[in-house]
RNA sequence: CGGGAAAUGGCUCAAUUUGGUAGAGCACUUGGUUUGGGACCAAGGGGUUGCAGGUUCAAAUCCUGUUUUCCCGACCA
């Protein structure tokens, strides 16, 4: 095996940014639009983004969420509604105008997210105990004018689900808030093959006007943090806000308790950043539109034509590569795209009766008999899956350190970039300290504690804490 | 939003310093030979230089403005 990479694409280790809007290119994935911060996703990006919505869409509906779509303007006055929220985005707000004389009736913003337009809408749909809980989720779009945008992971225009809930109790609706946030969870581990570390927000890091924040971090190959998802929790306070109401059985009125949750094509961002390498992609098989990458060499019709039927029969999605390239074009072309298993059907092979597979997470060879062709591609698939979650979860737990003493923990955030994992006394100023003295932010609080002090400032600890660089 | 770089056939770049008929490689088209790591031969098509204005006999080149993109920060899913 030859160590040639591919040629287009910056090495991962020499520059690591380039590296990344570099296989975004070549894999076409994306490609940049004459409009500013907004990338357009070509089909084999959208592809991917397809299977994460078929298996989110289905674990959905499976959990009693029905899907709606809302409008994508919100009128100031609505915006206005809840203080916090307005504050938290303001400042990236899109604010709808029309050009010459016309005026609006009220000045409007596209929506950054859209819990008023929900809140609004469930005030008068929302009357008894019986209307509750209220399960929605929309498929859309939304705005947020972020300064600087790179593909997947920060648009001005984003591609996301976001879910909307009221409960009757507190207790339901935190408990729909976890819930949602185990289904990221398990997409994320079982089928995007990314390791994360689930948590809770600080009151600095939550999200503008919910109660409680819940995080799903991963680790890109460098060390940085990506946020691959939230869910809140809102209590009561934009049900106050809104006058949101309903009859219990008793025949009193109460406040319902919200949550919402929600994620983004940054998490194919997140696949590309954990699992790709100088050859280009790599794509996990559960979501990669395309499982197996058929070259021909030759003229080996009948075969191609064999084993493929027999692919279709167990609906292993497959492409082959008919074009007049030489095999070494063809090869590069699939390790580019990322596709899982390369197969190779050549005369020489042929004549022992064997093809070649190779799979593109570790780029081992392998030759199998015709006969048994189909059934190695299925175990290989199986193996692939594992291998990605198994060598990405390896990697990020190397970038795992432990401080307990302010100037260790300022060793080690010196020095490399990763997770670091704390004591800390829950205090915000600390908080702040951290962010001002290092660059790092805090990730999730993975749980309380009743031992040792807080790393920062010495006193009483309160809670275990991850700190981290972003993205 | 601060700091840097860039914009020339589809792509990567040259020509800009010193104004003077825009070139190359790759890609593409046609025909042929090939096929186990980015094939070869031959013929061919395609750009007036991001956009707008200015200077000049003459502008890709000089000046002004503007838009977009990339990189590094701050902010954010």
């Amino acid at each position: 095996m030859k160590e040639k990479t591919n040629e287009k694409i910056t090495t991962r280790d020499v520059d690591f940014a380039k590296w990344y809007t570099d296989v975004c290119k070549v894999a076409d994935l994306v490609d940049y639009s004459s409009v500013k911060g907004s990338m357009i996703i070509r089909p084999y990006g959208y592809a991917i983004w397809e299977n994460i919505v078929a298996i989110l869409d289905k674990k959905f509906k499976e959990t009693g969420h029905v899907n709606v779509q809302m409008p994508m303007f919100i009128p100031e006055s609505l915006f206005n509604i809840e203080k916090e929220h307005v504050e938290g985005f303001a400042p990236e707000v899109a604010w709808v105008t029309r050009g010459g004389k016309e005026e609006l009736e009220e000045k409007m913003i596209v929506r950054p997210t859209s819990e008023v337009l929900f809140c609004d809408h469930f005030k008068k749909i929302i009357k008894s105990y019986r209307d509750l809980p209220l399960l929605y989720n929309q498929w859309c779009t939304i705005v947020r004018w972020e300064k600087e945008t790179r593909p997947f992971l920060r648009s001005r225009e984003i591609l996301w689900q976001e879910g909307h809930t009221m409960h009757a109790t507190k207790e339901e609706a935190m408990e729909e808030t976890l819930r949602m946030l185990n289904v990221y969870k398990d997409l994320q581990e079982n089928y995007l093959a990314l390791p994360v570390i689930v948590g809770k927000k600080t009151e600095k890091e939550k999200f503008a006007g919910a109660e409680a924040s819940y995080t799903i971090e991963a680790m890109m190959y460098d060390g940085i943090a990506l946020q691959n998802g939230t869910s809140h929790y809102f209590g009561d306070g934009f049900a106050k806000a809104f006058h949101i109401q309903f009859l219990n059985k008793d025949n009193e009125l109460e406040t319902p308790y919200q949550t919402s949750w929600g994620v983004t094509t940054r998490m194919i961002g997140s696949i590309i950043m954990v699992h790709g390498d100088d050859r280009g992609l790599v794509l996990p098989p559960r979501i990669a539109p395309v499982k197996v990458a058929v070259i021909p060499i030759g003229d080996v019709d009948s075969t191609v034509e064999e084993i493929t039927q027999q692919l279709k029969e167990k609906e292993i999605s497959f492409y082959v590569d008919k074009t007049e390239k030489s095999p070494g074009y063809k090869f590069a072309e699939a390790e580019v795209k990322g596709y899982p298993i390369r197969l190779e059907i050549g005369k020489r092979d042929l004549e022992n009766g064997e093809v070649t597979l190779v799979r593109r997470d570790t780029l081992e060879k392998e030759k199998v008999s015709v006969a048994d062709c189909v059934a190695s591609i299925e175990e290989l698939l199986e193996n692939i899956q594992k291998n990605l979650f198994e060598r990405a979860k390896k990697r990020r737990d190397s970038m795992i350190y432990e401080a307990t003493t302010y100037p260790e923990f300022l060793k080690i955030t010196g020095e490399k970039n990763g997770f670091v994992k704390t004591k800390w006394c829950g205090n915000q100023q600390c908080e702040d300290k951290i962010k001002e003295d290092t660059t790092y932010k805090s990730r999730c609080i993975i749980g309380e504690t009743t031992t040792g002090t807080c790393v920062c400032c010495g006193e009483k600890a309160q809670y275990e804490i991850y700190w981290g660089k972003q993205y």
